[in-house]
RNA sequence: GCGGGAGUAACUCAGUUGGUAGAGUGUCAGCUUCCCAAGCUGAAUGUCGCGGGUUCGAUUCCCGUCUCCCGCUCCA
């Protein structure tokens, strides 16, 4: 069953979480939005439990990590600081022969008046390319699907698909959403440099350059990460609360990132929910607590239900290695479509601090005053510090939880009994306890009633169902993750006692009603 | 963005060589039912992804577009 069923997984896991309201297709009636996604009831409580579960492991059962909630839009100079507008603009460029399009840094090199044959996929796509390149001008003389005489240009590559050397402009596409802030019309600005530069003669890299230049004054950009807000506010953070390194701020929310490709339903999208932590260490101890925080990540990831075997470590390799970084490692789960990332963490040394203070002007170090400065040998050291990295993506979070809870039992010997079901992680469950009357009738939904007062009262959710027959209200909570259902029955009406049914085993118990809530809230605070 | 596949009821899908659609599941109501999608009776639901074209007539043919899936490309 290994990897044939595979395929349909996901398929089976997107219609779930459509037919039970985990996560909608964005603007779906008007056709539907790429790349977006919207979280229904149960996919909404799923995540935010995802994501307390996070906050409670990294800021609340700690004593050295702090939390913040920074504005998504920052001032354009982090991101050129960060380097996220030079690095996240990629220069890509389009094929004229192949439509292709490419990064011009990534693509085949060949020097200027190098033969460049052009081979298209079959006769047909190189007899109509060639028809459209003597069109243009250029004679070529086909040999099968495949254009010959043409010579590399000056632009030093060819189309990496067809070897084509007849290229567009390279063209920078910024991965971050760019729009502007305050009451200004940035169009505006736009339609008189146009005009200008028209009447001028300009042509188009100039004018090109026109415009960008106008709208870069105006320009913000949402946050592609989390982490910057924790860098550039290291020192209100530090000085309000005295932190001593090593100390961490951590951060949960959304980032936003124009990929060229969405895939995998929420597992990559443009905008996504990140849970990033950054932890300041002293210099040289990066290595230390990267091992360190790699042993407490994938604790956590282990702590919220996901299996074992689904779990690993990659280590990034150095070629895959941020230019600042001296170590990395992602922990990956095994999606249906293979091994993927879920979480990445970096020692990222002292890059960060470094360069928000030589963007800023500012000094973003701390003072030890119980260490020795390394140069005068005196007490009292300054430093700015290294930093670690655990940066986790909720939504694939969320994901990797649905892919690792989602099981179907097959029926029994009669063709009875098969389901599905979610074995969510109890603390994850959207639901935690449904609450039924076994009939709508002699005074049952009155008394479950009470039952699901009483866990509102306690904080739990809990939900009461009445809704057709009671194997089907089974069904329907198994196949949304909820771990526990209380059943009202003849019996309860006599002796204050109720069925407790155990989503895993299907198991059930009799308990007394007045200890229901702790039963399920002890359930709840076990951990594994 | 490129190549391939696909969009029909809430879900899974059938169907119409062009004459405005059907099944199973689910949903709703009633009866029944004391524990795992039971049964009986009845009911609702689709501008056949969206827009345009051809046609007396389009869900069907053509064009465009949006979205999803697979591969490529990209990806803190």
């Amino acid at each position: 069953m290994e990897d044939s069923q595979k395929p349909d997984l996901m398929d089976k896991i997107v219609s779930l979480c459509k037919r039970r309201g985990f996560v909608f297709q964005s603007s779906e009636i008007y056709g539907g939005l790429r790349s977006a996604y919207d979280y229904g009831p149960m996919g909404s409580e799923l995540k935010r439990n995802l994501m307390s579960e996070w906050w409670r492991f990294m800021v609340h059962s700690r004593e050295d990590v702090v939390g913040i909630d920074a504005s998504i839009i920052m001032r354009p100079e982090v991101w050129q600081s960060s380097g996220h507008l030079a690095n996240f603009s990629d220069p890509l460029v389009d094929c004229k022969v192949c439509g292709e399009r490419f990064r011009a840094d990534k693509a085949p090199r060949k020097a200027e008046g190098e033969d460049a044959p052009i081979t298209l996929g079959d006769k047909g796509r190189a007899k109509a390319a060639q028809e459209k390149l003597t069109e243009a001008g250029v004679k070529l003389q086909r040999d099968g699907s495949t254009l010959n005489g043409a010579k590399a240009g000056a632009a030093g590559y060819v189309c990496p698909n067809c070897g084509s050397p007849f290229l567009s402009d390279e063209r920078r596409f910024n991965l971050m959403f760019r729009t502007s802030l305050g009451p200004v019309d940035p169009i505006g600005d736009v339609v008189d440099i146009v005009r200008k530069a028209m009447a001028e003669g300009a042509d188009d890299k100039a004018l090109r350059a026109r415009v960008e230049g106008a709208l870069a004054a105006s320009s913000v950009y949402l946050r592609p990460e989390t982490a910057q807000a924790m860098f550039v506010q290291f020192l209100n953070v530090q000085q309000s609360l005295s932190l001593k390194v090593p100390f961490g701020i951590a951060q949960m929310g959304k980032s936003f990132r124009n990929e060229v490709t969405a895939e995998h339903f929420i597992f990559r999208s443009c905008e996504f929910e990140q849970m990033e932590c950054e932890y300041f260490v002293p210099p040289g101890e990066g290595p230390k607590y990267l091992d360190y925080w790699m042993n407490e990540r994938m604790k956590w990831w282990k702590s919220i239900g996901i299996k074992v075997d689904n779990l690993r470590f990659r280590k990034h390799d150095d070629d895959e290695l941020a230019h600042y970084s001296d170590g990395c490692y992602d922990v990956e789960y095994k999606f249906p479509w293979g091994w993927d990332e879920l979480e990445g963490i970096a020692s990222r040394t002292d890059f960060d601090l470094k360069a928000h203070a030589a963007g800023s002007g500012k000094k973003l170090t701390y003072f030890d005053p119980e260490a020795v400065d390394p140069e005068t040998g005196k007490p009292g050291r300054h430093y700015v510090p290294h930093v670690v990295e655990p940066a986790a993506g909720a939504t694939r979070g969320v994901l990797a939880a649905l892919c690792d809870a989602y099981d179907e039992e097959p029926a029994d010997a009669e063709g009875k009994g098969a389901r599905t079901v979610l074995r969510l992680h109890p603390r994850l469950s959207p639901i935690k306890v449904g609450v039924l009357p076994l009939v709508k009738k002699d005074g049952m939904p009155e008394v479950a009633r009470k039952v699901v007062e009483a866990f509102f009262g306690a904080g739990v959710n809990a939900k009461y169902d009445e809704q057709h027959a009671i194997g089907r209200r089974y069904a329907r909570h198994d196949e949304v993750g909820t771990p526990y259902c209380l059943t009202v029955d003849t019996q309860t009406l006599q002796d204050e006692t109720v069925t407790i049914r155990y989503r895993d085993d299907r198991r059930q118990e009799r308990i007394k009603i007045a200890d229901a809530v702790d039963t399920v809230r002890k359930a709840l605070t076990e951990t594994t």
